[in-house]
Parts: structure tokens; C-alpha cells; sequence
RNA sequence: GCCGUUGUAGCUUAGUGGUAAAGCACCAUAUUGGUAAUAUGGAGAGCGUGAGUCCGAUCCUCACCAACGGCUCCA
């Protein structure tokens, strides 16, 4: 039986193997690191003259080549000045070596066939024998940092892919073509839902009409998930003084990513956060213990100058919409009202198909107390509250130690799309810090000043990139209640166009989106468009349609047949407001 | 930001140192069709932007912009 660690020797193996075919191929090429990565691995070089994805088929064919001298490894202990005489010429080898001496570990070389690389060990022992040529084929061609620090030599990264066998090779290709399909941004493109402009600027993707209708439903259903649950809707600016985020601390911690405003008299900044607003609609208020918990709901958009080379699609952008909140609260509320949250977005997460294999990470300090801000006291109480409210909820939560924010610690929920892909999108944070700097206070039962906690959540995270995110778990094909068009009306032929729309009156009282096709196209083509469109309903009215007063409703399973119209808007009517997926 | 690749009609793509081709979509006409493409015709780009080389550039050079794959970053 093969194990897993069977297969990441394999692929440190192949990386070897990668390196000698490279060598051979380039000789003045310096090799750098290659380990074993979850698809397979990766080798990065410094190359004398640039290489290009063509090289990559010589250095495979060449790769496979060798495999079949690569019998047997060997490896031996050598002292430092061996290994740096082997190496000469190799300062990236050289740097390695002097760590590994400074750490005071041994200098280990592996060798196999013509090849020997610094490395500590790890290989399939006999790589010939074990290693089919059709079970990794190299991948594609990137630029990394050596160490992964951008002061750092920008060095070129050579990516391959290994699997045990040939088919899970393919499986795994084919997982990668599925979700490519799915790409938000091919799909976004194709149904019209929001595009880009060279004008308008990278990382600022328009909605178009029918993904705004998404994007509107996902925030009507996300206040009305909040609406009875003691959330007051707030609005604010866009732009502020800097002086408010030197006093929130964003202007330090967000440093050269603020956007920023010259006005006439005052300098601005793009909101990076909603936070410190919030902070001000609260403190314009004289609170009474009796009116906590205060709770502010804003889907607000907020900018941030992302450097441009980590741009993409709805994913990252410079103007975020957060779907925002801020909850002011007494230390002894916090477990309440983190119940209450965690009872949201299990209700938001099942309703998108989402609650499957998701999980929960309980971020709490780390050993260095040091680090954070907030007494001991108000850390445990924070940290159980938590914990508690994750219990009671049942969560599938991780305790995981030293992840908490310095403010505070956090509930972080990670979900899988519908291809096993896991997505950071939820969190529920609390923070000591910012009622701090801000100086926030409600009076308590004793008339003294109480300062109150402040949990920061955000239930989709963005309304970009949770679009995409849906976008691609659902391919495109939206449950009823998120489709843009959710019944395509198809009269057979322009006798039925009149009838069509009476239909479509019918539909529009009922607040159901519909279009009617008024082409002169063959039904054949009408159904393949609104097909290809991914509509869930097509409404076919022909002469029969029209004679009985019925229509026939064809969803993507296939057809329900000729029926009343009352009886298929109550049937579609009844499936929006379940928002059945 | 850095490394690499790319940029031709709304979309997908072909092509060339002598001012560009096709399919889909669009428009028109005919067809009135019962479950994934009816036919014919038409209009539409000067080849991401700017500069340079050349008698002449969409094609060569440089800079910039943008997209993609990575690195890095991600409250």
C-alpha cells in the first residue's frame, strides 16, 4: 500500500530529478530549493538567460530520460568545507550550508545517478523502479523570491505535477478543468454579470444589471437575517479625516495600501475599514448599560490600494463591500452575541449549500501574553465566551493557539464551494483595542463609565468576492431565488407574443424576473440560448398554451409539463421563497 | 511591486513589414417553427495606449496600461 508519505518522496524525488535535467540542459543555471508541494513540486533556479514555457517540454523529455538511470540513491555525511568546495559558485548553496552549520545539524548529500544535491533526505530509494514517466509531467513557469522575500533575487520557479499514477494524475487535471470552467471571471464575462475597464482602473470590477440582481439579493437576505435580531442599519462616508485613522492606528498598520485625498484645505483617506466610523456614530451617544448591546449593520464598500500584481477577477479588489457590522457590548454579553451571530451564518451557509465540511478556527493568544493588547481577565472571559458560543452552536471548531488579532480574539469559518475548494469568508472578531483608542464608554448600574467591547463581523466577508465565490460554487447555474432571469418566456411563434406577455404581467406581480423572447428564431434556438444563459425556467406557450390558458414549465431537470398559470406561479413563487438551491 | 506570458470587432479566435479574416452575437428580409443553432444579406475593428525605426508597422524597438500564472501580502 502506497502512502502519503510514499508520494511526497516521490515528488522530492522528482524535484531532484528536475534539478539534474536542468543542469544538464543549462549548465550555468544555479540550483536553488525544490521541495514537495500538495499537487506535486517545485524547483527554483537562477537562470543566466531568462528560459521560456517552451524549455519546459525539453526539460521534461529530458527529465523522463534520465528516470531510467536514476537506480539507486545513495547519500553521505560531509564536513562543512567539503559540502562549500562542492558547492563553489552556488552562493545560494553556500547560504544554505552555513545555515544548516549554524543551526550545528549535519551536511547531508544525496546522490542518484550523475546528480548530488544538499538535502536532508526524504527520496523514493529506488526512483526507476518506482516511478512511472507518465505520473508527473512539469507544469509551468513562475518567478519567486529566494527565501520568499521580496528584498530577495527574484529567482525562476519551475512547477511540476505528480500523482501516485497515471489516473490520478488525469483525475486531478480534469478536477483543474472543471474548475476552470467554473471561473468566476469566464463565467462573469459570459452571463454578464460584471466586467472590467481599462479606463476605470484594475481591481475595480462594474456590476452589470443581472449581477447587481445577485448582488442586491445577497444583501436584501443578509439584512434580513440581521433585521430581527437588534441590528440598526447606519450609512457612512466614504472618505475621512486622516486623524481618524491615526487615532483608530489603521493609518500605521495599513501604511502605503490607503487611498488618499488632497482636498482643499484637509488631507482625506479612503475608508480602509468601517470600524472607526462606527466607532463615531456610537460615541456621539451617551449609552446606558440598559441599551447595550448597541449593533450597527452597513454593507459598505471600503478601499484599499492593493498592490497591483495580486489584482484578480472579483476575488481582490481595491473597492471591498464588507458585508459590516459592529456589535458594542458588555464583557458578559459577548458569548450571547456571538451566539447569536454563529446562528446567522449557519442559517446564511446552509441556505447557499455551503454547510458541508466547513469549520471553524478559534483563534486564541499565543504564549508571548506580550504581544497583546487587553488584560488577562478580559482575554479569558473573551476567549471562553467563544468557545462557549461555539458549543452551544455545535460548531466544528479548532482551537488554534497564536492565530488571534492583537485586539482580540476571533471565530473564523472556512467553507467548502461545491469542488472541495475551502474559502475564508465569515469571521466574528472581538477587539478591546479599539474602544480603547477611542475612548468609548456607556454608564453602568453604578453611574460610573464602563468601557464596552466592540465584535467586529462579517457574514459573506465581501460582496465581491463572495459573488464570486457563489459564481463559481454554483457554475453559473443560481438557484431560482439568486437568478437574474428566473423564467424565460418562449412563445412558439409570433401568434403567442400577445399571450407571452399577459403571462409576463402574471410573473411581474408576482415579483418573478422573467424575459420574453420576441426573436423570430425556431423554438429549437430560443431553448438553446436561454440554455446556454443557464435559466432555470423557460415558460414554452404555443397555440395549445394559449387555447387551454395553461403553459408548459420546463426547469433544468427537465420538463414539468403543461399546467395552470396560477399553478406555476405558485409553484415558482414557492421555490423562490424557500430559496431552495 | 517583482518574475513570466498575453493584449486583433460585444465575445471566441485566424493572420501579415505594404493599411485585416472568420464563427457567435447584432441589424434587415423571408420563414411561423413544439424542446439545444431556419435561410439569405448587411453593418461592425485599423489590430491595448504613446513614442521610435522604416518609403511604409497591427506585425520590429522602447515606455506605459491591462489581463493571466506565480512570488509576496491579506484586520
Amino acid at each position: 500500500m502506497q502512502t502519503n508519505n510514499h508520494l511526497e518522496h516521490k515528488r522530492h524525488t522528482l524535484a531532484h530529478l528536475l534539478a539534474s535535467a536542468v543542469l544538464k540542459l543549462y549548465p550555468d543555471a544555479k540550483n536553488t530549493i525544490g521541495p514537495a508541494i500538495d499537487n506535486g513540486f517545485y524547483y527554483d533556479f537562477e537562470f543566466s538567460t531568462p528560459i521560456t514555457e517552451t524549455s519546459l517540454k525539453d526539460i521534461q523529455r529530458e527529465m523522463r530520460k534520465s528516470l531510467s538511470k536514476w537506480e539507486k540513491f545513495s547519500h553521505k555525511e560531509v564536513s562543512e568545507k567539503e559540502a562549500k568546495e562542492y558547492f563553489k559558485g552556488n552562493q545560494y548553496k553556500l547560504e544554505l550550508i552555513d545555515e544548516i552549520v549554524s543551526k550545528g545539524e549535519k551536511i547531508t548529500l544525496y546522490t542518484c545517478a550523475d546528480f548530488t544535491d544538499l538535502c536532508r533526505g526524504g527520496h523514493l530509494e529506488e526512483p526507476t523502479k518506482e516511478i512511472t514517466a507518465d505520473s508527473f509531467k512539469l507544469s509551468r513557469l513562475a518567478g519567486a523570491y529566494w527565501r520568499g522575500d521580496e528584498k530577495n533575487k527574484m529567482l525562476t520557479r519551475i512547477y511540476g505535477l505528480a500523482f501516485n499514477t497515471k489516473e490520478e494524475l488525469e483525475a486531478y487535471e480534469k478536477m483543474m478543468a472543471e474548475a476552470e470552467k467554473r471561473d468566476h471571471r469566464k463565467l462573469g464575462k459570459e452571463l454578464k454579470l460584471f466586467t472590467v475597464s481599462e479606463l476605470i482602473g484594475a481591481g475595480l470590477p462594474l456590476m452589470q444589471p443581472k449581477g447587481m440582481v445577485i448582488r442586491k439579493e445577497i444583501e436584501d437576505y443578509l439584512w434580513e437575517l440581521h433585521k430581527n435580531k437588534g441590528y440598526s442599519r447606519v450609512w457612512t462616508p466614504h472618505i475621512a479625516k486622516e486623524a481618524l485613522y491615526v487615532t483608530s492606528g489603521h493609518a500605521a498598520k495599513f501604511g502605503d495600501e490607503l487611498f488618499r485625498v488632497q482636498g482643499k484645505e484637509d488631507k482625506f483617506i479612503m475608508k480602509p475599514m468601517n470600524c472607526p466610523h462606527h466607532m463615531q456614530i456610537f460615541a456621539d451617544n451617551q449609552f446606558s448599560y440598559r441599551d447595550m448591546p448597541v449593533r450597527y449593520f452597513e454593507p459598505a464598500t471600503v478601499y484599499r490600494d492593493e498592490k497591483s500584481g495580486q489584482l484578480g477577477g472579483l476575488t481582490r479588489v481595491r473597492a471591498i463591500t464588507q458585508d459590516d457590522g459592529h456589535l458594542f457590548c458588555r464583557i458578559e454579553q459577548i458569548e450571547q452575541e456571538v451566539s447569536t451571530i454563529v446562528s446567522i451564518i449557519k442559517k446564511f451557509y446552509t441556505t447557499m449549500g455551503m454547510m458541508e465540511g466547513y469549520w471553524v478556527s478559534l483563534s486564541v493568544r499565543g504564549d508571548d501574553k506580550s504581544k497583546y493588547l487587553g488584560t488577562d481577565e478580559a482575554w479569558n472571559i473573551a476567549e471562553n465566551s467563544l468557545e462557549k458560543a461555539a458549543k452551544v452552536n455545535e460548531l466544528n471548531y479548532k482551537r488554534v493557539e497564536g492565530e488571534a488579532a492583537f485586539y482580540g480574539p476571533k471565530l473564523d469559518f472556512m467553507f467548502k464551494d461545491a469542488i472541495g475548494r475551502q474559502w475564508q469568508l465569515a469571521t466574528i472578531q472581538s477587539d478591546f483595542n479599539l474602544p480603547e483608542r477611542f475612548d468609548l464608554s456607556f454608564i453602568n448600574e453604578k453611574s460610573e463609565k464602563e468601557r464596552p467591547v466592540v465584535i467586529h463581523r462579517a457574514i459573506s466577508g465581501s460582496l465581491e468576492r463572495f459573488m464570486g465565490v457563489m459564481i463559481e460554487h454554483f457554475a453559473g447555474h443560481f438557484p431560482l431565488w439568486l437568478s437574474p432571469v428566473q423564467v424565460k418566456i418562449l412563445p412558439i411563434s409570433d401568434d403567442e407574443i400577445e399571450n407571452a406577455k399577459e403571462f409576463g404581467k402574471l410573473l411581474e406581480e408576482s415579483n418573478i424576473r422573467f424575459e420574453i423572447v420576441e426573436e423570430a428564431e425556431s423554438l429549437g434556438k430560443k431553448i438553446k440560448d436561454a440554455k446556454i444563459a443557464k435559466i432555470p425556467y423557460l415558460a414554452v406557450i404555443g397555440k395549445k398554451e394559449v387555447e387551454e390558458n395553461t403553459v408548459t414549465l420546463e426547469g433544468r431537470a427537465g420538463t414539468l409539463g403543461a399546467m395552470t398559470r396560477n399553478r406555476a406561479i405558485e409553484l415558482l413563487s414557492e421555490e423562490i421563497r424557500s430559496r431552495k438551491i
